[in-house]
DNA sequence: TGGCAGTGTTAGATTTTCTTCACACCCCGC
DNA sequence: GCGGGGTGTGAAGAAAATCTAACACTGCCA
């Protein structure tokens, strides 16, 4: 069964190679220009090999569009492991810089996942790109909303909802923690939109008349992200009285979190 | 000069069908997929005719986002103008929805304006893109600060900035009220990225899961994030005493405002 | 009215892509 | 040690793209 002997561990490294030249094709021509010709020419290799590890182009491409999204999550994840004790920033805000420095540093991969779709390329539907974003946008949750019971969420400060949107995201499936009621989803989603939007602007060239200073801007509109949320989220909720609150209240202790992995 | 004789008429004409002509091709086969000879296909003419109009596909390409911005500011000025007095939705909210209208209504052409950059094309710099594009952000600027003073918006209530970030924002040029103050501008920025945000993810079928609702939960991200904002921004100056207000003041009268065209 | 510029066609040069087929080599397991 | 499958090369089919060149028709303007 596991006949990993040399053989198999030759073709492991052969197709850690290909998807490596790939990338670095990427990085370098935009995800438009990938070809298995180029490919190939980065390998110092015909074209016909890659046929023997990748049934087609839009089987590398699928490997490469996977990839990117394990690499963002794990960068977001990475970012808030590491910077778990300092305090002076809010998690979510960390969370959030992990998003932007991944997509900064691999503009071309970042465009893979949020640029145009690919010309004749369509990503399959229900695979394992789905996952890694359940599992970043569990991260996102959990930092946004930590500390909060469902009921306190549930009484967010929010329009009122239509009775379909509200059953709609009722019966949303529920990946991070546990239940999350509709006042919530609708607000993870809005700032799902505002992080995704400003590094999108970002990396595309749109905000480049900001220059440098843009890391600060983002961090500030993160910033006032997290406060505007929070603020929306009553404090107690027996008493309808709920006196204006700078600083909602923050669970200091480390509690232990749901796991993340697959 | 004014030689518009039966020849210039046609020019113009069999300009104006080419334009077209791409504007079909790419709504129906996206950004990508545009070549000089599917659009000549489509008007039944060879390609090298298009070469006496277009001296290559950059160029084509060229006016083809040109007129993309335009298009857009003019929904969104639209959308303004048609709702000035329906005073149900804040002006804000409404250009914000003429801006997703714009791009559900033509994703391909959104995404040729901000998916991934083209293949082997660089936009020309400072042409006449930029100009659409400050119309609208002055359109934006306008619906989310008039009403308000510009001592007023620099004391909005943001985290510090570093002096290069406010010296940075201070010396770019104005094209909306006049000054905009840093705190103002970022915003301003913030509030583009939210709103381009949600609106990408959308077109780009990164929400479908949420389906028809998408189109209520981004009018209650728009509400909030309106309201967020004008909470940011301090009602009285001289007294620091600034009780919480569910409602800033809102200019009730239609004042005449700054001319947007070229 | 005569020539020139604009507009279109046909031909062709060149490049790039994906993909399949047939053949050669060599490692691996039996 | 021997055979088969994994791994590579070479050749070739089929399609599409950009762009140049040479040539014909026609309306415009002097």
């Amino acid at each position: 069964m596991a006949q990993s002997s040399l053989r198999r561990r030759r073709r492991a490294a052969a197709t850690q190679e290909i998807l490596d030249a790939a990338e670095h094709h990427i990085s370098e021509h935009g995800p438009a220009a990938l070809s298995l010709r180029a490919v190939a020419r980065g390998l110092g290799m015909t074209v016909q090999a890659l046929y023997h590890y990748f049934p087609n182009r839009d089987a590398l491409v699928t490997a490469l569009v996977t990839k990117a999204y394990d690499d963002l999550a794990d960068a977001v994840q990475a970012a808030v492991d590491t910077a778990a004790d300092d305090s002076a920033l809010p998690r979510l805000v960390v969370a959030a810089e992990g998003y932007r420095r991944w997509a900064i540093a691999h503009p071309e991969r970042f465009q893979l996942l949020y640029g145009t779709p690919l010309r004749d390329y369509a990503a399959p539907a229900e695979g394992p790109t789905t996952q890694a974003t359940r599992r970043m946008s569990s991260i996102f949750e959990r930092e946004l909303f930590d500390g909060f019971t469902a009921e306190q969420l549930a009484a967010a400060d929010t329009p009122v909802f239509s009775s379909p949107l509200r059953a709609h995201l009722e019966q949303l499936p529920h990946y991070g923690l546990g239940y999350l009621p509709p006042p919530a989803t609708a607000l993870l989603m809005s700032a799902w939109g505002h992080l995704h939007g400003l590094v999108v602007l970002e990396v595309f060239g749109h905000t480049s008349f900001l220059g440098d200073r843009q890391a600060e801007i983002f961090r500030m509109a993160m910033r006032n992200l997290l406060e505007d949320i929070h603020r929306r989220i009553p404090v107690h909720l027996s008493p309808p009285h709920a006196a204006d609150q700078t600083e909602p209240p923050r669970t200091a202790a480390p509690e232990p979190r749901p796991r993340t992995g697959p």
